[in-house]
DNA sequence: AATGAATGAGATTTCATTCAT
DNA sequence: GATGAATGAAATCTCATTCAT
């Protein structure tokens, strides 16, 4: 993600001062480390204070908390999005894609404590944010829906909002509580989604009935 | 003068005045209310004044704002778990005892607009009210899950804890949200419990474990 | 029995609690010594010191800066605009009585410090105070004026709201300025306003015809 | 152009850089116009972002706001105190030179917007600028006021600062009130000088002092 | 000289909680 | 018991001013 930097070999676009970038950077760490400790609405003094400089120059950065939240898990988000045509091209079958893609998204949420909070909140302020989610992450999720839809594997009914709110939801809390492990309920929830007919109807088939264990 | 501690060797029976015990009706109601409109967090203030009372009357009845969420759903609770044997009885099969039970979790949760938000929040302000929540529906869930278990329809390594807090969160936000529908993800997760591989497991295919994007 | 009665006609009316009565006081007067020390714009921290509270308090007694204005200087609008028609039934002459009620209206100005400084503040805040201050001030004054230009001692075609603004201005700073007399300059402009032809314009009389401005 | 500022290149003297004088040439014009727009308190960011330049150069050029505020009205001042003698010179009579003078002066607080709030605020920071302009037009105010009295126009008694500072005080706020023109009243203040009686004489009449409401 | 990033004091406002009445 | 006034600790946000580049 940074390789994008590498590419101005002088310094034609606006020069931005050493420190700044550099009290960028310690910004979106000091700020990643409060969201954990005190949750996407950690004080703005709690902040700038972790990040060792004065409110204003948070305000400055981000002039307000949304695109704070953003910008500090702007790579993640980026990177998640970027992984689901990879998902695509190496899984054995879509829905095997669609499930190592959530997979990646649990991954994002669960280690980025604040994010999960963030998406949760209705808090207007951070409209902004679920739309960037929205935005970045809906198409991607979408594609992988409509492909194992597509092949037959699962019901081709369920939005990609629906599921990406639905598994954000599951990974809340997650990283805090050790008898939670949002990742197996996540995959509960995906294995969910491969029943032929529908949820609560048992697929009249022999061989997925009887199994039991032990 | 009056009402010295010491006479009471009369033993008056121990009963609170009328417009006390009013008054804590009163007070539910407007919680409940003030919960649905501003979240679990509504100012005290907001709430004894829909009960057209003080704030000082709000906290003698309820010291903490723990104590008032706690009683304003803890009939709902108790109706809940109550519910459980009920389901278990009525039910053609243990599994559908629990999905029909699971069902009722979610009536609580979802059309008690603040109440998920509270299980949700790791202030430790809502210990108590984790604390009886679990206290109170773990056992229930317990026993249906291992019903289920036990007659093979499900596997048997799904703590009840997870799934609760699994099927809370999920809840989380379904009120307000046209496009998310809550229940139907449950229905999911409960389906993919019935899942005979496990819920990680995708069909049996060769490499598919592997399968990684880049 | 019957003596227990006796005080319950005295408590009706809504009571207030006496330190809070007592506050209100305190805060007023407060309030007038930080307009008269730091101007209209004292900060709410200010006067909640010098009154010796809470800047809670304050914002009970006053949400809006505008209200802690009025009421600073309501006793005194009020006790002006109703000398308006005093001064009407006891001078000798309408022109006479203006001149008396005007200067009752410096004397509440130059006194009052901030007042002149709020009056001609454009801060929109303040716009329920020129209210106010209109709405009590400007129908006294046009009584007066009108009454002056009936009887022929003046020109009749200065409005209220005019004459009062200027007024208002010429007040400004006067009580820090040992140099400027307001009431002096007040005095010319309402000399000015008897001359028969308007203010430009010379009375045919001997000695005071040739003026031609540059 | 400001052509006038002695282009040539030829000059070696140790000039300021051509970029410095231009600067500030932009930075009076930026100065002015926020002025205008949000009063003589204007934030310096405005400005700087006016005139395109960044804070500091604001700072470097003019290290205090006052400096700011004397340089941006210095033009005008200077223009002002030289008509003084220029008036006399030309009127019919002393008094009528009186009156036009302090008609630029007029236009001088009411074309330039936050001029005369600067003059009326008792901020010691604009200290410097009161001083100022009194230095400078004190005695140009003085001599007419002097020469007025000499030929029996008007009385010989009002200070040339208080005369100043009325006016002054009679222009806040002008530009943005179309209800209140400051013009007139100044012509009636000026008119009220030129009463025989003095300002504070109403016609002679019997007990017309003595008139109290009540 | 110019720039604009950084600083941090200060102003406003909200509420949980206490306590006088 | 009930009331709601008082309190003051936060939290947010704005700028004047300094200073590294």
């Amino acid at each position: 993600m940074e390789g994008d930097e590498v590419t101005d070999m002088a310094e034609r676009p606006p020069r931005r001062r050493a420190d700044a970038q550099r009290n960028e950077k310690t910004l979106l760490d000091a700020a990643a480390a409060a969201f954990v400790a005190s949750g996407i609405e950690a004080p703005v003094r709690d902040i700038a204070a972790r990040a060792g400089v004065g409110v204003g120059t948070v305000y400055r950065h981000f002039p307000t908390r949304a695109d704070l939240v953003v910008a500090v898990y702007r790579h993640q988000v980026e990177a998640c999005a970027e992984a689901g045509p990879a998902c695509l091209a190496n899984a054995t079958t879509p829905y095997a894609a669609l499930a190592r893609w959530i997979d990646l998204f649990v991954d994002l949420l669960v280690t980025k404590h604040g994010l999960a909070a963030a998406l949760r909140s209705d808090d207007t302020q951070f409209d902004a944010l679920h739309s960037y989610f929205l935005d970045r992450l809906l198409p991607v999720c979408s594609q992988l829906l409509d492909a194992a839809a597509g092949s037959g594997e699962i019901q081709a009914d369920l939005a990609a909002y629906e599921l990406l709110r639905g598994v954000g939801n599951l990974c809340i809390g997650a990283e805090s509580d050790p008898r939670y492990d949002a990742r197996r309920l996540v995959g509960l929830l995906i294995a969910g989604l491969r029943q032929p007919g529908g949820p609560a109807e048992v697929p009249a088939e022999p061989g997925q009935q009887a199994d039991k264990p032990g």
